[in-house]
DNA sequence: GTCCTTGTTGAACAACCGTATAGTTTGCCC
DNA sequence: GGGCAAACTATACGGTTGTTCAACAAGGAC
């Protein structure tokens, strides 16, 4: 009889880091540790050594992993609507937008401001993401015939995303998607018109 | 010799409050050890269970410290504006605005999030929190004859608040705290007008 | 000066942490 | 079906975790 069944090594890091998103998602950092983590996958304690070589390492591809579902979930957004509205619809879209997803960003912030590695990585993950959104921004004030500071209002759209997410994470009641999205539609409409 | 001074109860409760902020500000939850805390107030490690009885009631108590602090601060601002000018300047100046103070902040969300018993204070603090805050809004505008929704601007700008810290934690040189102030400014002024 | 409350120390404890490593198993290749 | 790379298990290790507790000492009361 098969006492385990052997994964491609691109599989099993992916699934390790999914069971490692889970933990965090459940208990926080104090919960990213390698018997919870393991446990979770359903893998000997060795194994984490072997793929990743240390748990920082596994956080280091859990936060990447994030980044890349975020962009994976936005080349299937539908295209029936400006880039702007697509990109608030996917962020505020029950898929990204909820607890677990939102308690994994949080601890994440949380270990970037203090551990300089994943704090670079969230530094360049950031610009790129502020350029996009400077970007979008900057399509539906032309296309209503306006003109803003693109950058600078992106900046502040992102901090309210932020800001909304950790709300919701902590009090959901009091922040549904659904009102994130109208805040940020509330904010934008004064500047960019109606996207 | 004296190998050790005595303190009243209350004041070596507030310094190993202060011990443990700094740890935290320094290292985030990874650095809020008995170990490491009683180094930084300088007792032996056996004086954190007497005073507090556990790691998790001392969490609690830091951040019941952290409103206070605030609370405290707020009355000692300046009358010469409105009251909501006065609590975002409040809010955004280095005192409370600062890398120290907001990786605490950061930090202690994300426990909140995952502890029972600090997302009920954190969920208790944050009500009255939003109650001010609609009350300072509800003001300014009347003032200037608006009609708004108070309560719901209030949420939306501490979201925005919350979000700039976050901004301001992981990235200090793209928000200063002049910056994070005008970005509420800027929310508010289309609502309330000039306040 | 002696007592007594209580703030304080320091060590002991079991449980858990991350990492290293030696040995086993799997499944593909030829 | 034998060989082989590598995915995987399992254990051991030193260090750190939070908590407990008996003994000590400081400083006011009297």
């Amino acid at each position: 009889m098969r006492r385990y069944t052997r994964l491609d090594a691109a599989q099993r890091r992916a699934a390790v880091v999914e069971a490692a998103l889970s933990c965090i998602a459940r208990g926080g950092i104090q919960d990213f540790t390698v018997d919870k983590v393991c446990a979770e996958a359903g893998i000997s304690r060795g194994l984490i050594g072997h793929h990743f070589g240390s748990m920082s390492a596994l956080l280091a591809a859990a936060y990447g992993h994030m980044y890349d579902q975020v962009a994976l979930t936005a080349v299937s957004a539908s295209a029936d609507q400006s880039r702007l509205g697509r990109v608030l619809a996917l962020l505020f879209s029950p898929d990204l937008f909820n607890r677990d997803a939102l308690n994994i960003w949080l601890t994440l912030w949380g270990q970037a401001s203090v551990t300089p590695e994943l704090r670079d990585e969230h530094r360049r993950q950031y610009a790129e993401y502020r350029r996009n959104m400077t970007e979008a921004i900057a399509e539906a004030a032309t296309a209503n015939g306006r003109h803003v500071d693109a950058a600078a209002l992106a900046l502040t759209l992102i901090c309210l995303i932020d800001g909304l997410g950790v709300q919701h994470c902590v009090e959901p009641a009091t922040m549904s998607g659904d009102l994130a999205l109208q805040n940020c539609r509330d904010l934008l409409l004064p500047y960019v018109g109606p996207f």
